[in-house]
DNA sequence: AAGACGAAAGTGGTTGA
DNA sequence: TCAACAACTTTCGTCTT
């Protein structure tokens, strides 16, 4: 079977969102989509319809049984491979699927006895991610962009001496932060069973050997999210916004935490509008104490001149 | 009685010598 | 590596509604 992808002269998209900015990876020979984060595997030989469709559930249960022979296997061998299968296959089913099996044994000793682990390593990573991701309800976009950030920390060699769970939760946390929905560390550790601590210290480190560059989150960011949790209006959070961006011009924001920014500038517009809520609700919600929502409270409420409250 | 306020002491992380 | 430091938390007593 001749695959059509493999032909260098022709454009490669990817197949599920059709864009073709897509991202070449140096070592494990996969294309990734920059866009929907899907893998597109250039060395690919045997495109199956299932492989063609997947969408991320399936291929993460195909991975399991097709990937040892697509990611990694370079394409040369990989075509003696199939055409030999496929010439013997018919008739003597053990018997080919031995010597299939040893024919993979020996080539995965001989030249990639890792990808063997990297690929078991992947899988269950991929469904830790599934799991966590959909116990904080994130969107896909995170999810797949997640994945890449795990991949190529795989890629790099950065999970040695790290447990995938820890690197799961910082891959996430990157996505997250990437995708303009922050979650909060407080909120990563409480699904996971990493703490804090470390989650923050393996997303520094990613963020460094990796090179990815985030902007510091915004408070603003948060606003939508704490504001339907505390069952606050929409005008609330226009007004808190509104106060938020004051505040940024005026660099009262800079050094602080934006969740703590965010919940005082909440509680501000929730006693503005009139839907008032008390510090503690807020405090609750927002993850911070009271001490802190009424510390940015008073800075606020200074420095921009908010009499109107009192 | 509940919520708001603030002082004081403690924690974990960053920075700079 | 260590100390200084800022942000944030915990705790607790006092004031206000």
């Amino acid at each position: 079977m001749k695959n059509n992808i493999y032909d260098k002269d022709k454009k490669i998209i990817c197949p599920k969102c059709g864009s073709n900015q897509l991202i070449t990876d140096h070592e494990s020979a996969e294309i990734a989509c920059e866009n929907c984060g899907i893998i597109v595997d250039k060395n690919l030989v045997d495109i199956d319809p299932e492989w063609r469709a997947f969408d991320h559930e399936k291929k993460d249960k195909y991975s399991l049984l097709k990937t040892p022979t697509s990611y990694i296997i370079p394409n040369k061998d990989l075509d003696t491979m199939v055409d030999w299968e496929n010439k013997d296959g018919p008739g003597q089913d053990i018997s080919i699927r031995n010597k299939s099996q040893l024919y993979r044994l020996k080539k995965w000793q001989r030249k990639t006895r890792v990808s063997g682990a990297t690929e078991r390593n992947l899988a269950f990573a991929l469904s830790e991610l599934d799991r966590d991701s959909s116990r904080l309800g994130l969107p896909k976009s995170v999810r797949e962009s997640a994945s890449v950030v795990y991949r190529s920390a795989v890629d790099n060699n950065l999970i040695r001496g790290r447990s995938i769970e820890c690197v799961v939760i910082a891959s996430l946390y990157a996505a997250c932060r990437r995708c303009n929905i922050p979650r909060t560390l407080d909120e990563l550790a409480e699904v996971s069973r990493v703490t804090k601590k470390e989650i923050g210290r393996t997303y520094r480190f990613l963020a460094r050997e990796l090179n990815i560059k985030l902007p510091p989150t915004s408070p603003i960011d948060y606003v939508p999210r704490f504001a339907s949790e505390l069952g606050l209006s929409g005008e609330v959070q226009s007004r808190a916004i509104d106060i938020i961006e004051k505040a940024m011009e005026k660099e009262l924001t800079s050094g602080k935490g934006p969740t703590g920014v965010a919940a005082a500038a909440l509680y501000i517009a929730s006693v503005l509008v009139g839907e008032r809520k008390t510090q503690r609700d807020v405090a609750d919600i927002t993850g911070v104490t009271e001490v802190t929502i009424r510390n940015r409270y008073k800075e606020l409420t200074e420095q921009l001149e908010m009499g109107e409250i009192l």
